[in-house]
DNA sequence: CGGCACCTTGAGTATCCTCAAGAGAGGTGG
DNA sequence: CCACCTCTCTTGAGGATACTCAAGGTGCCG
């Protein structure tokens, strides 16, 4: 079996829907008009499942969302983390063309579709537009990550990008598990588990804990090959 | 040095401008009100460059286009690759975030982004968003073909996207080199030319010079693993 | 016919995957 | 507070796959 963890009852799917909770107090997104309620997600737990209608869009306050599609084998291919501040949920077509789940307890904004009315409103158009463009640059670089061949690089790239939407501080969070990233940069769990080790000794970084990373030399991280 | 303008190693490209023909007869794409002047590319020329000022949004006539971008270590990156009736260049930067070259001799028809207002009409702008959907869609599927683990499964996706895209006809006809493909998918040229070979004598493809393919087992292709 | 670009094929090696077992970390209950 | 369980992560050994280097074949064009 080639895949990720295991398959059968796909053990990170859990059928349970989202329960949005009317704010008391609804936060206000001005650039998109993201006015709605908010959803307190458990971790794994599903936020909309490939194929089902498209009629939400939301925005994560906090916790992380992993966007994936489950292939024929039974594999997963993570197409996209989406972090605090992060839109997603955006479907051109009736359906979602991918799933989403809680890669830990999150907090979401979820808006209605129709609300955000492509036509009636031209500057809500324009920021979903700029919202579609956002999300196909980060699709061409997700393209650029995994055609890079060696597993150092993807790992690099993929350490990099995370600190810049995470913000620089002293110490990476990672909020997803090693089968997470093995499933988005398309690689094994223990291949990414080995190349950090890997990382680690080379002085490239210098891991505590499984979660916490912290990039020291992010020129050569940048500059990974063969 | 991100423009691939000048890389030393770079013998696929020719810094050759493209010289737009005003055409005594524009042809019109309804939906994108896409009217300009057409553009004959010979082979190899550059349509525009990575970071050149992104004015201009074409769409293929005839011939074929690749998008690609070229990384720190001179490897080249096909982001995708443009067939007739595909638009591209539709950047929402300033500037083009990848480069285009014709594959093979190639008319294009040439559009000002200033013309196609994006708040003047609603329709354009509904249409322009669909367009960038789309390719968002695109980035998604490359996406999840470079996640799959082997060369098999690689071109076998490849191979049934673009017969999809270029419609399904006895044999399909390759507009792009191995190296070309080869570097869509993340592979050396040698591993796609064994690929083929391999599937070939597996009897999932028949092979007649270099450019031309049958698909002979289409469930076999898209099933394939390991 | 020769030159050139492209493609194919071969041999050897590096990388990554598979299978398997062990080590931490976190939570639960006695 | 500790034993125990589970889940996750790490590490090891062996094998499959793709890359590298190199040579030879094919087709096209002058």
């Amino acid at each position: 079996m080639r895949t990720s963890s295991n398959l059968d009852p796909a053990p990170w799917r859990r059928p349970t829907p989202v329960t949005p909770v009317k704010s008391p107090r609804p936060e206000a997104d001005a650039a998109l008009r993201l006015i709605g309620a908010t959803a307190h997600l458990a971790r794994d737990r599903e936020v909309f499942g490939e194929g089902e209608p498209a009629d939400q869009v939301f925005k994560v306050v906090s916790g992380a969302v992993r966007g994936f599609r489950v292939l024929a084998d039974g594999r997963r291919q993570i197409c996209d983390f989406y972090l605090p501040g992060d839109i997603f949920g955006l479907d051109l077509g009736e359906t979602y063309r991918i799933a989403a789940e809680a890669l830990c307890d999150t907090v979401l904004i979820v808006a209605r579709r129709s609300l955000l009315g492509e036509d009636r409103d031209p500057a809500a158009a324009r920021a979903l537009f700029n919202l579609a463009m956002e999300q196909l640059r980060r699709g061409q670089e997700l393209a650029l990550t995994l055609g890079r061949r060696s597993a150092r690089e993807r790992m690099g790239c993929f350490l990099l990008d995370l600190e810049s939407r995470l913000g620089e501080s002293a110490c990476l969070d990672l909020p997803m598990s090693r089968q997470d990233i093995a499933d988005h940069l398309g690689l094994t769990i223990e291949t990414v588990s080995r190349t950090l080790t890997q990382m680690q000794n080379a002085g490239l970084v210098r891991i505590s804990g499984a979660r916490s990373v912290e990039l020291r030399q992010r020129q050569a991280l940048s500059g990974l090959r063969a």
